[in-house]
DNA sequence: TAGCTTACAATACAAACGTATAGAGTGCTG
DNA sequence: CAGCACTCTATACGTTTGTATTGTAAGCTA
């Protein structure tokens, strides 16, 4: 698969990726249009032409981020892709800009963001459940489930600058992803789900 | 003790106490000095009086919320006050909003709470390094149970959302808590420390 | 080729913002 | 009582920001 290179985007495209990335970095609101049209290399006029408003600029980021999360989820859990390296390349290339929108997203209020926070606590509520165990409160734990996974995203810069490793180099990912399984009682993921995580992991790291 | 009402503050304090509140609520660039005036009660020329700079005014919820939080750590664990019911009561009722300020400030990028996540990282790798096990990566697992335990603060309004309870109702916080220690691996936190968290909780839910 | 749509830039403008400045009221101190 | 310090308000100023408007060039279509 030929690397895509930014010059060879369309403006819009461009605009797109400059304003997910300032967005992630400073937030919305200390975004400046002017600013994202610097970044991508046009005038502010056209930032204007293309999403009409700063607004209407964030769903747009909004919408292509939960659609690329969607798909990645899909391809990756439901088609049982997890192990696969040319899938796990993929994402390690193409979603780290995408993850960090979405963790400042959660922060800066997208009504998205919420949304997908929402669906992923109830896939997680539902993974739960079929471990038999009733009495337990599996809304709760999916839910902090969802928020300790995610809470790394949005803690990235964080989590980058205590490991003197960036999150979104491999050698951080496989150490917070195996400090993350170790840390994680293994029945509570359900034995195949986690065995397929190291599974994943340890070919990942074979792979180096 | 008595509660502390917010009109009996001086002027100084209830600007401090609003602006965390906002650079909480909506981040320090979407802030007003304007607006935290307005939620103070006071003039915007009296924000500027006591603090200057809006930086400035940043910098000042920063060491508030900081010395707070140490106090709070050293008289809560050094002291082992862990399990007393009045050091629960008051933190419950004083930690709320510097908790959310904290959570936002780790994402805004303020220099105090940057550095208060690499001390909680330190305290947690030397706790971890006690138990013998020299060949783990003490460091990661220090880090990534660091950024999940503030995750959980930072998400604190999605947690809520899919909880139905605000996080910061006793009802919200003690099943967060129990999903927390559902989740971890009882030995990785060391057991005495596991239980101690525990019996707090239990004795906490007994209370009510 | 005439006409229309699309992609882009340049300029303009009103609102919001941080902050500087000036001044009023009050209490303390000599 | 004079003078100073402190708290607080009101106003003003320059900048930044989002966005509206206008203009230009290129490509498509009939």
């Amino acid at each position: 698969m030929r690397p895509i290179s930014e010059e060879d985007l369309t403006a819009r495209a461009r605009i797109r990726d400059a304003a997910m990335a300032l967005f992630a970095e400073r937030g919305v609101k200390a975004t400046t249009i002017r600013g994202v049209a610097e970044a991508a290399g046009v005038s502010p006029g056209l930032v204007q032409h293309h999403f009409g408003t700063k607004e209407e600029l964030r769903q747009a980021c909004d919408e292509y981020v939960l659609s690329y999360v969607r798909e990645q989820v899909t391809t990756g859990i439901t088609d049982h892709n997890l192990e696969k390296p040319e899938y796990i390349e993929n994402v390690y290339r193409s979603a780290p800009p995408l993850m960090h929108y979405l963790g400042r997203a959660l922060v800066d209020g997208s009504p998205g963001a919420a949304a997908m926070f929402d669906e992923l606590v109830n896939v997680t509520e539902q993974h739960l459940s079929h471990e038999d165990r009733p009495e337990a409160d599996h809304r709760a734990r999916a839910t902090v489930l969802t928020a300790m996974k995610l809470g790394i995203t949005v803690l990235h810069e964080h989590v980058s600058r205590a490991l003197g490793t960036d999150l979104y180099e491999p050698q951080g990912a496989l150490r917070v992803g195996k400090a993350q399984l170790d840390l994680i009682r293994p029945e509570f993921l359900g034995r195949e789900l986690f065995e397929q995580a190291r599974a994943g992991l340890e070919k990942f790291e074979g792979d180096r």
